[in-house]
DNA sequence: CAAATAGTGTCTGTAAGACAGTATGCC
DNA sequence: GGCATACTGTCTTACAGACACTATTTG
């Protein structure tokens, strides 16, 4: 009897969701409580099955927006990989999972969710102490390690922000998603020259402390060059 | 009625193989000629259904070693993507698609292949213009974009080159992939500075005209820094 | 005033790109 | 020698990183 049959397969397929935020300066995370089998009680990835004449992008858009109230087009939902060993889930049929990555600013908090499924912001570092349902750490770590290889050229660190933000809140993105320590005045001067990654709004904001930082909001650019390069350390 | 069903759909799910090799200074793709519809006739990345206890990797793998006779822990194996529009085969049950990039030297042929499909490499800008099956034009163009971007972290470059290479035929994987033209002299220093890249054997190769150039074997380094940047042009 | 945060100026090392010039093969 | 290809040297410009310094706020 072969381990691995000649058969075609048929599974069921689910879009699970790794919506990044900061909070705070520290990189957060959107996951559910489990309700149900398999995990029951244990912290998961927001997902969902794929239906009938949905693709895994609309699947993981619906999902968005049942878990959080944000419509997909607000915000970046790209693939980060996905996700197919025979034991990831007990379940029968067999259940794949494809994995996308959102990036989201600060939100009010996912209202409640109309999943009735407890939702809440945690941070990563927490998550991965804890370590979650299924095979989700391994899928947070890669949609981390993608974010951060997206910081590096695009523009989408702006993303993380409100519609405005001073540099301060753009460098704590880099800092909470690369975990290193930025310096100050070169990333400044990097953001500010670099074209159409930040418009001054002329608004100024006061902190407890110090001179009030100037007010930006993201430019048109997506792409950033020269790219905010951290390979000197490269981990991925 | 509504176009989506609440029910989670059950699909059959296949990994296709985008195998990259250089032939003659030309970026080439393994593709396949169908046997059977749909699509019959029409040439098409190879591929294989997901079977019981597998995972998508070992599918991927094993088509690989079906196709072209290579084993897969010969050469690199990544995913680019997951292809699931609801339109993008005619099959019933629904079929997505997980999308792997194999990249190769240039091989001795595909063996006429075990599957008995007639595969051979063709040039992938005749792909572009032919047209593939199913939605394998997309998957086509972002591997080769995937491809294009390993080359410029990674030393990834060496698994298109046998084992014994100059840094001529290196430095056409690049213009091959990127389509651009890289100065000569500049490419050569880098290349041979790079720390782990290429390894001198000592041995030399002629050709009709010229100075012969020293043959290179791959370094032990993965990740190139640093980088090889193209990111001027920025495309994708 | 001190403390704290925001932002600018300046210097140094490294690397990219342009390209002149040298080395070594075949006819 | 002529020609083609491989390789080296050198110059310029750009950027990363370090860090001294100035600016503007609160208490």
């Amino acid at each position: 009897m072969p381990r691995v049959s000649r058969a075609r397969q048929q599974v069921a397929v689910t879009a699970d969701l790794v919506i990044l935020t900061i909070r705070s300066g520290e990189l957060c995370v959107l996951l559910v409580e489990r309700g149900v089998p398999p995990f029951a009680g244990r912290l998961a990835l927001p997902g969902g099955f794929l239906r009938g004449g949905e693709s895994l992008e609309e699947t993981a858009a619906r999902e968005l927006r049942e878990e959080t109230g944000i419509a997909a087009d607000e915000l970046h939902l790209e693939q980060v990989g996905t996700y197919s060993a025979p034991d990831r889930d007990p379940r029968d049929p067999r259940v794949i999972t494809c994995a996308f990555l959102a990036i989201a600013p600060d939100l009010p908090l996912p209202a409640a969710g109309s999943d009735a499924r407890a939702a809440s912001w945690t941070p990563v570092a927490e998550a991965r102490e804890t370590g979650l349902a299924f095979d989700h750490d391994a899928i947070l770590r890669d949609a981390v390690r993608a974010a951060g290889r997206k910081l590096q050229f695009t523009t989408i660190a702006t993303a993380f922000c409100g519609a405005e933000f001073t540099i301060g809140d753009l460098r704590a993105v880099y800092e909470a998603v690369w975990e290193v320590e930025l310096d100050k005045p070169n990333f400044h001067r990097k953001v500010t020259d670099a074209d159409g990654f930040v418009i001054p709004t002329g608004g100024r904001r006061s902190s407890a402390n110090g001179r009030p930082a100037a007010l930006y909001r993201a430019g048109p650019a997506e792409s950033l060059v020269p790219p905010m390069m951290w390979s000197r350390n490269a981990r991925s």
